[in-house]
DNA sequence: CGCCTAGTTGAGGTAAGTCAATTCACGTGG
DNA sequence: CCACGTGAATTGACTTACCTCAACTAGGCG
């Protein structure tokens, strides 16, 4: 468990020999605490540092000139931190902190030299970076098309589902530290239908969020009724080939 | 202007040596023709090439078990079709001609082999990943919390502003072959709405869009309309700025 | 004790959706 | 050449999902 959550995440995806483990640590170059509310990153800012979360959860956003807040995702452990602010060279949102939490910074001129002489670390890191976009790309599927319950129901079985990987949560439930506001600003809603939209699925009995715990109080008419398909967070990779579990899902 | 549309987009972001350059003429396998309504990739299917863009219009998408269809973003000549599928291995979306098109088919596995023996290809390959990404960010961002009219407004824009920078439009405006429906689905409003809005656009005097062509009536005010910010459009790689000690690294 | 933040609930407003009818351009076959 | 069908755009009338404003509760903490 003291192996990098990002070791792990990427040994996940492809087996890391020896020598590319050893270059991945070396990336880690300087352990970092950042606080709760303190932004990390700001829009707008030109990075040279991106960062690997090591514990507790932060959020991307981009604030709208009018004042409004869209949160486009959350990190838990295990995640890059503006790494693509590192490869634009300019962030183009801001970050921080929902809890304390604890981050190992890279510099983008280690990151880029890693990279180039570890191509299958390179793969790995492009691997890493697909799956968050594939991510972005159901989240915006989801505002742009739900109705807020099954936003809602959606988020919060992603979220589970990321958690799981890294053994944070289960089909049971588990703990989040977010508040009413970060989810409504992450899923398009107020915050006052949030709290409709929550009580609504904890009186039909699919998802209890209370106290900072989620807990599924039925996980299949859940996932059932958020038309929730897991397959985009698959840690399957490239070397895994076209894996038996793929096949037989796509058959 | 034969000059491979991928080329010139890269070069736009860090110069090549001939040796790249060879490289990634190499990579364009077999030219191919997709006609428009037919699609070229589906949800779902295990993907073992990419297409590079050359001619004609097409979008990708997402279908929701109730038959609601969100198309996540357009793309035109220059971008990658299904990138994200061939590092995922599996097809998370699908994607649909909207014009008939020209493609270049790549090969996974030759795509693999040319990003690790070419690193910074891969750099410029995994930049231009990400700044699809960015602009899926932007998208979301819109859908969650912009208003009707400003939602479209920065979508024109955004358009424009793309396909300027192929040579393909202006200030003064575009050929654009979207019907109201493509659009209404892209920015997550119904078709009714669209076209309500585009009314409302074209009689403040900002936009027009007929005939399939759009002409910005008035630039300027459109763009403080919509809240438009085209830096995370910006053809500023690496080499551009701060990359002098970076290129010294990769190179 | 008082203040702040998070959550909860009600009442009423509004942006956008749905349904439906009409027009127009285009192609196709009788 | 015209009748017909089809897909796109347009507009009106009505509905609804979600928002805003506002009041109130409960816990944490100086």
């Amino acid at each position: 468990m003291e192996t990098r959550p990002l070791a792990r995440k990427l040994g996940a995806f492809m087996a890391l020999s020896e020598a590319e483990l050893c270059v991945l640590e070396r990336l880690h170059k300087r352990r970092r605490t950042f606080f709760a509310g303190r932004d990390l990153v700001h829009q707008g800012q030109a990075d040279q540092a991106a960062y690997i979360l090591v514990s507790g959860w932060a959020y991307s956003y981009k604030i709208l000139h009018d004042g409004q807040r869209q949160i486009v995702d959350f990190q838990i452990p295990g995640d890059f931190l503006g790494l693509r602010s590192v490869v634009l060279h300019v962030s183009d949102h801001s970050i921080e902190p929902v809890t304390d939490i604890e981050v190992t910074e890279v510099h983008a001129s280690d990151l880029f030299k890693a990279l180039s002489e570890t191509p299958r670390l390179a793969t790995a890191v492009f691997w890493t970076a697909s799956r968050d976009e594939a991510m972005v790309v159901e989240h915006l599927v989801g505002i742009g098309r739900r109705g807020a319950a099954e936003r809602m129901a959606h988020f919060l079985l992603e979220l589970g589902a990321r958690l799981s990987l890294v053994g944070m949560g289960s089909k049971a439930g588990y703990a989040c530290p977010l508040t009413q506001y970060l989810i409504a600003d992450a899923i398009g809603l107020s915050a006052v239908h949030v709290n409709r939209v929550l009580r609504q699925l904890r009186e039909q009995g699919m998802v209890t969020f209370r106290d900072g715990h989620v807990t599924f109080d039925d996980y299949d008419s859940l996932v059932e009724f958020a038309d929730f398909e897991e397959s985009y967070l698959d840690q399957v990779g490239p070397t895994a080939q076209v894996s038996a579990p793929v096949l037989a899902r796509v058959a």
